[in-house]
DNA sequence: AGCTTTTTGGAATATTTATTCCATTATGCA
DNA sequence: TGCATAATGGAATAAATATTCCAAAAAGCT
């Protein structure tokens, strides 16, 4: 290390933000017990404002020193003025969201508040689980195929019908050509499936026979089938060209749909930018 | 306080539960530092991880001999103890989630994964505002109201449609008896409005005009309505008996609806057992 | 291979932070 | 009101933690 790069003091990063670019922008051209602080650092930035320098270096496996002198080429004085950075931004995410929720339980199971609470609960987990379960490839294949499409017909009942119907919603609102099946006076759209159209079907356990018999119906007429299902043993991933899952935590009978939406939104808004 | 209740040593709390419990348990009869403590801990439970005794002391605006007490008498040797706790029980929330979105969106702005990664932070935050700022009286009052109607009218359009044909899936399930008005065929429902019944109506701006007209209308006959919308100021509220506000977070043009539809479920899922 | 420069580990030190102790003040009781 | 008991604040001490420094090892260069 020259002295050059240790000149980084005076300019710390300000924010989480900052940080992570300083990091990265450095990491590359790092000596070996440095680069893994950087690695370490990188992976688990999380635990920063929770552990001491001991507890970081044993992590990362470098002596205590090390991240020290890593500290300060990421251009703080110490470890505590990063640890610091750290703990004031730990605070946005739940200022004191746990203990509200918390408050909210103790109406009494059953009462509204702790519902609320539990459903809050489920669709935080669901959005967190998708996160880091999400496919990126299937979803990005999927967004290929459907700005491809002439038309998009979405269908989806029962309580994918919810999702079904905001898709199509912001389809419109996005001039995405999309026809929503919702099996309205049982009336048979199928015939409304034409070559160069792509289906996007929406069912979960216990799978829905119409949504199913609509997507077998398009494959064997050759059109792409995406499949937005909750696994992948999902009946909707034999006909389906691209299938992504969707992993909601269920409180009772009842799922959150916060994930799903999610998903769905965010197929909708790239599908619509990319056909632009 | 006597060497009884300092003989708490040697049964600290092994959860974060379990401490929440010993609090509520022995704050009533504290003395009033240590009364101060107990407040100022249980309102903000989640700085414990990253703060210093003197940091909480002085938030608690009590000397740190008296926190250090407070930590005793709660079963602790000390606050290190304690604190060690929290640090422990602060990682099941995120692994690596933070990290994870932060890759989410490194894919580029603009490309699915990115977007999504936008749209589940949206839905995040929509939840967490929702758990701390929802009026549990309101909540209430409207589950009273609803449970006691004889048929429910869910009226929503746009992008509350969605949450009110959730909310009329759910009635279903639970056997309520419920009415979507989705306007198909332009067909005007209102007449199906009976005495006994109630109307849970859901708009966002901009207002849906026949919400607002359906509403206004059942307000006319006397029946209650409960509004679901994003400001108080929403001229749902003129209408309305009992009005829930919800604080949605957007990002781009569209919102996530999962606090909106978090809400909305555990209002259904109320109704149904209050009806039982 | 021999010399220079960079990197490394760990022991020594400085700083911060937790914890204890006790003199002082307040409270409850006869 | 006076005595006993409990509660309190702050200064002194102990412990943990961060930080520096330097000798030794490794890497790069001629």
């Amino acid at each position: 290390m020259t002295d050059d790069s240790i000149a980084n003091h005076g300019s710390a990063p300000a924010t989480v933000d900052e940080f992570r670019e300083r990091l990265t922008q450095i990491t590359p051209d790092l000596p070996r017990r440095l680069r893994q602080c950087a690695d370490y650092i990188a992976a688990h930035s999380d635990r920063i404002a929770v552990s001491t320098v001991a507890e970081l270096a044993a992590g990362a496996d470098v002596p205590p020193s090390a991240l020290m002198r890593f500290c300060q080429i990421i251009g703080f004085s110490g470890f505590s003025e990063m640890q610091k950075l750290f703990r004031e931004a730990y605070a946005p995410g739940w200022p004191d969201y746990s203990t509200r929720l918390r408050n909210l339980k103790e109406g009494g199971a059953g009462s509204p508040a702790a519902l609320l609470a539990e459903f809050i609960e489920a669709g935080r987990l669901s959005l967190e689980s998708l996160a880091k379960t999400v496919d990126e490839t299937a979803l990005a294949d999927a967004v290929q195929t459907l700005s491809k499409a002439e038309t998009i017909h979405v269908v989806g009942f029962r309580r994918a019908f919810p999702v079904a119907s905001y898709l199509v919603y912001v389809f419109e609102k996005m001039s995405v050509p999309a026809m929503l099946h919702d099996g309205v006076g049982k009336l048979d759209h199928r015939f409304a499936l034409r070559p160069g159209d792509a289906v996007l079907a929406i069912t979960f356990a216990p799978y829905s026979e119409e949504t199913l018999t609509l997507a077998q119906d398009a494959r064997d007429r050759g059109l792409p089938v995406i499949g937005l299902t909750d696994r992948v043993t999902s009946p909707l991933a034999r006909t389906s060209s691209a299938i992504i899952t969707v992993p909601e935590v269920d409180f009772g009978a009842f799922r959150s749909l916060s994930a799903t939406i999610a998903l769905a939104l965010s197929l909708a808004v790239a599908v619509g930018s990319a056909r632009e």
